[in-house]
RNA sequence: CGGGGCGUAGCUCAGCUUGGCUAGAGCGCAUGGUUCGGGACCAUGAGGUCGGAGGUUCAAGUCCUCUCGCCCCGACCA
């Protein structure tokens, strides 16, 4: 039978994304329009996303609550950046009943339309705002440190699985300080836990610092981001925190008795990540064989693949795969994972032959495959192959059975490792330093990748930048160098460098 | 939302130009058998309102109109 190959990245980057998401089975497109299936192994890893993310929210002093779905209409025009920003894509509801049609079908009942249309929630702030003022009385009521999980509705255009989508879930966080200070560092905190959470979660390496003006989030007054490097070099906006002031309790009214017993403003902050982020982690790690998914992060962490051709090969093998699962189970891998269970499959699937196996697996991303035949048996011994490592050469052969889970435990903690240290490799070699916009625009164009430039700080330039070359300007990095320079585009002068890239 | 491409079996597609009999292939699926260390093979079988609606015609998968959806490129965006 011949393969069914997944196309090749350097073919068609697009329809390679496309088909890994499909051939590994993470989400497919529903029969409505712009919005995702997310199968099981896809929402597994969501899964893990969560539960890693809300420890450490957690963990920073958060809680969970959860926000009606519903918003009404005139909140969104409450606060005027915002709704400039996200009228375009609303979905709004104006009824609130259908009528059954006699002889089939159903129609809405013009009856029953709403005296204020709701929108659906394409970010919270408003509703939540509203909720704050009845909760925000006295400074002793602040922080509000407030994270919840949940499904937000954009009417996009142009849709791709997990990368943008109409529905699309997510964590947004909302807070309230007493004072700026404290909300600035709230964001500050927060973009800190995601550069935390990408890196050492997902492997990927992120770029991290404020938006330029043109940039941000509606309604802030400054947007934090962590930006990521895809494998064709396209930058990723991987999550977003936001330094939001007073605009919202100005614009709902959230005022609190400071000690002194004066009436303030509280200062918000927002933050959040979405489903995108498993867009982000196929496009850092997978390769042309199917999906890699970093360790910390899989749903399976080994599957075992036994070989046999009689039954009586078939009883052994299988009695020792099974005791070998065992031992990985109980590798002290627990804090590690977040306090999830090592999980370990046996594949004792009898319609497939191991070839199969081999590639169905390292189409699903799971870390490391341990093959055990009768050959191996004899020996007292295993195989095992690291999905990052792909190909016969680089399989362990006869690793001792009594080793084995310890060498796993190994093998995952070095490709958690060697993932992140790979996509460091590839953004490095794919980010230059231009110092003319000549030289930008043709290098934007090829090689293509992250480009650091001069940039004069303003709006326009930015936006000229942007509608000449499709490249924005995606990160003003914490760390960049300070250098007395001049912006490539109108010469004006510059203390630093910013980073501009297309991106998704 | 503008430009282009495509909708026929679960998937990938042929058939449409030039309308004509019970609409095809490969893969997948089911059953039985042989296999099993990198995507096995044989046999038998199930599976299709040809995206949808309307129209032209003796006759429509094929021609016309409208519509819905998907993919690619742009504008917009997490």
């Amino acid at each position: 039978m011949a393969a069914e190959k997944i196309t090749s990245r350097a073919k068609d980057y697009s329809q390679w994304y496309l088909d890994i998401v499909n051939r590994a089975g993470l989400a497919e497109n529903s029969d409505v329009r712009g919005c995702m299936v997310i199968k099981p192994h896809g929402y597994a890893i969501w899964e893990k996303i969560q539960r890693a993310l809300d420890r450490l929210f957690k963990d920073t002093g958060h809680v969970n609550a959860y926000f009606p779905l519903f918003i009404p209409k005139s909140f969104l025009a409450r606060e005027e950046q915002m709704a400039e920003g996200f009228a375009k894509e609303c979905a709004v509801i104006t009824h609130h009943r259908l009528k059954a049609i006699p002889g089939g079908g159903v129609e809405v009942d013009p009856e029953s339309k709403l005296e204020e249309p709701l929108i659906v929630r394409p970010t919270s702030e408003t509703i939540i705002w509203n909720t704050y003022r009845s909760w925000v009385q006295s400074w002793r009521d602040l922080p509000l440190l407030i994270n919840q999980w949940a499904n937000v509705v954009r009417w996009e255009m142009r849709t791709r699985l997990f990368l943008r989508t109409a529905e699309f879930l997510w964590q947004e966080g909302h807070t309230a300080h007493a004072t700026q200070q404290e909300a600035e560092e709230e964001a500050r905190r927060m973009v800190e836990v995601y550069r935390h959470f990408a890196e050492e979660w997902m492997a990927m390496p992120v770029l991290v610092g404020p938006k330029s003006e043109g940039q941000k989030f509606p309604g802030a007054v400054y947007t934090l981001c962590i930006e990521a490097m895809m494998q064709d070099k396209k930058a990723l906006q991987a999550g977003t925190s936001h330094f939001l002031g007073q605009n919202f309790a100005k614009a709902f009214d959230v005022t609190f008795q400071n000690p002194e017993g004066k009436r303030e403003y509280a200062w918000a902050t927002s933050w959040g990540v979405s489903t995108r982020l498993i867009g982000g982690l196929i496009m850092t790690h997978s390769d042309d064989q199917g999906l890699i998914v970093p360790p910390r992060l899989a749903p399976v962490h080994a599957v075992i693949v036994p070989i046999y051709k009689t039954e009586t090969e078939r009883a052994a093998v299988l009695e020792a795969a099974n005791k070998l699962a065992e031992s990985i189970r109980d590798l002290p891998l627990r804090e590690w994972l977040n306090y999830e269970p090592v999980t370990v499959r046996v594949d004792d699937r009898e319609q497939y032959q191991p070839g199969f196996k081999f590639n169905e697996w390292e189409l699903k991303g799971v870390p490391v495959r341990v093959e055990l035949g009768p050959k191996d048996l004899a020996k007292g011994a295993c195989v095992l192959a690291r999905r990052d490592l792909p190909g016969k050469e680089a399989k362990e052969a006869g690793v001792p059975l009594t080793k084995a889970a310890v060498r796993i435990g190994e093998m995952l903690h070095a490709m958690q490792t060697a993932l992140f240290e790979r996509a460091r490799k590839f953004r490095e070699e794919n980010t230059y330093e231009v110092n003319s916009y000549d030289e930008f625009k043709k290098k934007i164009e090829e090689p293509g990748g992250f480009l650091l430039a001069h940039w004069d700080g303003t709006r326009e330039t930015d936006e000229r930048i942007a509608a000449e070359t499709k490249a924005t300007i995606r990160c003003i990095p914490f760390d960049r160098q300070k250098e007395a320079g001049k912006c490539m585009v109108t010469g004006r002068p510059s203390e630093g460098r910013v980073v501009f890239a297309k991106a998704y």
